[in-house]
DNA sequence: AATTAGGTGAGATTCAATATCAATAAGGCA
DNA sequence: TGCCTTATTGATATTGAATCTCACCTAATT
């Protein structure tokens, strides 16, 4: 399932932005990978593959790929954000065991329902939701002891 | 409901540290409210009422609070975390107005289930949980044009 | 009271993320 | 195509929460 192209160049205008090279190499390094990566790792893979880019840059783009609903921002909680992009991809919340690291990936529909009806009863218009199970995977559970 | 007098001395004890005055002051100003307050909050009120304290006391305070369980850490996205006081408190999620910074508590048992359900599906030892349902909350709707 | 090991505070440090601003380049127009 | 306007970029400084350092202080035991 590789990227059905997802046209940035007319999102990217209907903002009224211009089309770079930088926010072209930034969404591309982006969707080549499925994981939840930080922004200085997004920062050195493009310095890697020879492209100039600043960190600024990067942190400028991915806002932009945030706000067009093109990659999600995630908060594990260890000071930084991570992202994955968004293409392709239904919609899901995550396990994160806190000793390896490992992001398991569930999506519970009675959940979603629930969350609806709560923010109906307290007359919240829902506009996201943050949802993480911690503790830790099977390997790491082996471990301690 | 006031605090019941958790004994933080025995605790503190228990866990070999020493009972001093600034680790009882942070204690009693997280009693003192049932907010959800950031560590600069906590240092300021203190410093207001005359107690000579420092940040670093008061987020290693806030800590070994936290890990004795009486005190609730909370990342809200914005950068600095926030702290609830458990005492008499029964655990509970957050909904958060992205606007004026409201916060709401609710529960739900069904998904405190499920989340188990899940947990254990992917073979996870559930040592916690973030559920945060963001939005707009109701005068904050309307206020949008 | 003396001892001693844990606790404290002022300030330095870390680190992700953002702001600054001169230099650069996208994209419309002639 | 080349020019011009203005958004964008990048090197660097800055911010801000949180942590670290280490000399001084104090709780707690004898």
């Amino acid at each position: 399932m590789n990227s059905p192209q997802i046209d940035l160049r007319a999102i990217i205008k209907q903002e009224g932005l211009r089309y770079t090279n930088q926010r072209e190499a930034v969404w591309l390094e982006l969707q080549s990978s499925d994981s939840h990566r930080d922004a200085e790792n997004i920062y050195f893979a493009l310095r890697q593959k020879g492209i100039n880019i600043s960190r600024a840059t990067v942190y400028r783009t991915i806002e932009i790929l945030v706000k067009n609903n093109l990659v999600r921002k995630l908060d594990l909680g260890d000071g930084k954000n991570r992202y994955e992009c968004k293409w392709g991809l239904t919609h899901h919340d995550h396990l994160i065991c806190t000793k390896c690291g490992r992001i398991e990936e569930f999506f519970h529909d009675g959940i979603e329902k629930v969350q609806k009806e709560i923010a109906a009863q307290y007359n919240f218009t829902l506009t996201n939701h943050i949802h993480q199970l911690i503790g830790l995977c099977e390997s790491c559970r082996s471990d301690e002891a």
